[in-house]
RNA sequence: GGCGAUGUAGCUCAGGCGGUUAGAGCGAGGGUUUCAUAAGCCCUAGGUCGUUGGUUCGAGUCCAACCAUCGCCA
């Protein structure tokens, strides 16, 4: 048994639930829910990143207070992942007071050890944006957004020295290449750490004058905690950092799940900020990448942020999330179209999947008066069965291991693909005609049977509600409760002769695509 | 402008330690079957492996340049 801890990032109460959060959050509960079945101690968390200027310009525009603000879009999350059945032992807020103490207890941990330090710096200032611009906001000399002349302006900060730990940063992702995966954005955090990539020492403060919607600097009541000294950090608080029993375990077997745009943040400034703070560091950052859709950008101006709530509504959330799962290959950009997800759900869960379970349980019914058959003795074809399945749940638990939950499920499917094709191979349709092949016909319904057990058992993490109604059908109700992955969905003969079956509706109707409206 | 990634059948992608006829799934076409959700099963794709040049007996597979897309940085 391991300690598995998976986490999302925070999620910034800027926005509503999209695909995109929808899609990493999905990963970190099938993640999840995988490591239960495998026996690991499992510690899942989500939540929300509330503080900054942002939220205090959007809440200030509505008249509101950014706490009620952050309060109703944090809750907005939260009864969204609830809904879907996403489940975490922590939704965490940077709002949270333990959070704020373990902020706190991190600068003060850093302050002392002389790795943060104050500066003075001169800058081009907008009045209208209140901060300071860098070339690329400025066109002209003007500022791109108030098409105005910014200001010479100077102001004093804070600093973390993260610089320092760029060496030592760099020799561990040498050393482990596959502690920042897939490889490309390993790539991408050693060129940001060469000396020629720009990065310097992190600012971490903006004064309360400026932006007072934020963490209060331990040793400086004039000054905020600015974004990533304040956001990260939540992945320790919410285990339980720096007083509470047993936070230090779940450290130990920490999976970041993060988006391509927070590399830096994660694969630079976090180490960093642990190694200053001398904590140990993550087990992996795990980076995928954007889901466009329709072929394009997500943009609010567009209009396409793709609601998971309606996608849940109109196809089923268990279809919504095999095909997130399926359709991306994680690390890289995949697209998103409903016709892509009806053509998806279709071909795998409809054709192959939700008839292979009618047909089996229908010709259950039929031949075998509904209960799961008594055997003879396995052949060959059998005996390919239960190789496939073997091989379905080793691929299964590979795969996961690498995060390619797409090969893992590619994984499945063959052995559906398999018990399908077994199933014409035996046609009991046919030999169920002749009394003396009746052996047979039980041997192949008993067969099948417990191919369906198998692929429930493998499909539990990917689409729970299906699985378990695939189990519950074939009469193996209790199999999840028990179970332990990967050998338990290899372990032939667990369905047992006599048990009820149940016939019950398509599991996936076929979805005619729609001519035009949406 | 610098660095990096990607570019393989209509679509999504595998292969990429150089070597027999370049693979899979989906879609499409044909066949077969009827237990099943007009599903399953079987057969069929002849794609200059982005372009051009090089290394080699031999290159999607190595090297260079270029083009396109994307990302990071400036």
């Amino acid at each position: 048994m391991s300690a598995w801890s998976i986490t999302t990032p925070i999620y910034y109460v800027n926005a509503e639930p999209h695909i995109g959060h929808t899609y990493t959050t999905v990963v970190a509960d099938t993640l999840a829910r995988y490591h239960r079945l495998a026996g690991d101690d499992v510690f899942c968390v989500t939540g929300t990143d509330e503080h900054g200027d942002k939220i205090a310009e959007v809440a200030a525009a509505a008249g509101e207070d950014p706490r009620v603000f952050a309060d109703r879009i944090s809750n907005l999350f939260r009864s969204t992942w609830q809904e879907l059945g996403l489940s975490f032992d922590r939704f965490i807020r940077t709002t949270d007071p333990d959070h704020v103490r373990a902020v706190q207890h991190v600068l003060e941990l850093v302050h002392a050890k002389g790795d943060i330090d104050f500066r003075e710096y001169r800058g081009l200032y907008c009045v209208g944006c209140e901060r300071f611009l860098t070339e690329r906001d400025m066109v002209d000399g003007l500022c791109r957004d108030h098409e105005r002349a910014p200001e010479e302006r100077t102001e004093s900060n804070y600093f973390f020295r993260m610089t320092r730990y760029f060496d030592a940063l760099g020799e561990k992702i040498e050393r482990e290449p596959d502690w920042i995966r897939p490889a490309r954005y390993r790539n991408e955090v050693l060129a940001m750490l060469r000396e020629d990539s720009g990065l310097e020492d992190l600012c971490i403060s903006r004064p309360k004058t400026r932006l007072d919607w934020g963490i209060e600097l331990p040793f400086d009541p004039d000054y905020v905690c600015y974004v990533w000294f304040d956001a990260l950090i939540n992945y320790l608080a919410a285990l339980g950092y720096p007083d509470q029993p047993g936070w230090e375990a779940r450290w130990g077997g920490v999976e970041h799940l993060i988006a391509k745009d927070i590399l830096k943040p994660h694969g630079v400034f976090w180490p960093c900020m642990l190694m200053a703070a001398d904590l140990p560091l993550y087990q992996h950052l795990n980076v995928h990448g954007y889901w466009n859709v329709d072929d394009r950008k997500i943009s609010k101006s567009l209009g396409n942020m793709v609601s998971p709530l309606k996608m849940r509504d109109k196809y089923g959330f268990d279809a919504f999330r095999y095909f997130l799962l399926r359709d991306m290959s994680f690390g890289l950009d995949s697209s998103f179209s409903e016709e892509a997800l009806v053509t998806r759900i279709n071909a795998d869960l409809a054709n192959n999947l939700g008839n292979l379970v009618s047909r089996t349980l229908n010709m259950t019914a039929r031949f075998a008066d509904g209960v799961v058959p008594e055997p003879d003795a396995a052949g060959p074809l059998e005996a390919g069965v239960e190789a496939a399945a073997r091989e379905a749940a080793r691929e299964v638990a590979t795969r996961m291991r690498e995060l390619e939950m797409h090969r893992a499920l590619e994984a499945i499917f063959r052995l559906v693909d398999a018990t399908n094709k077994y199933l014409d191979e035996r046609a009991p349709w046919k030999a169920a005609k002749e009394p003396e092949r009746a052996g047979e016909v039980r041997t192949t319904l008993h067969t099948c049977c417990q191919a369906l057990r198998s692929i429930g058992l493998l499909l539990s993490p990917f689409v729970p509600d299906t699985a378990a109604e695939i189990l519950d059908r074939v009469g193996a109700t209790d199999a999840l409760a028990s179970a332990r992955l990967p050998d338990d969905a290899e372990r032939w003969g667990a369905v047992s002769p006599g048990t009820p079956t149940r016939k019950g509706d398509a599991l996936f109707p076929r979805i005619e695509l729609e001519t035009g409206d949406a």
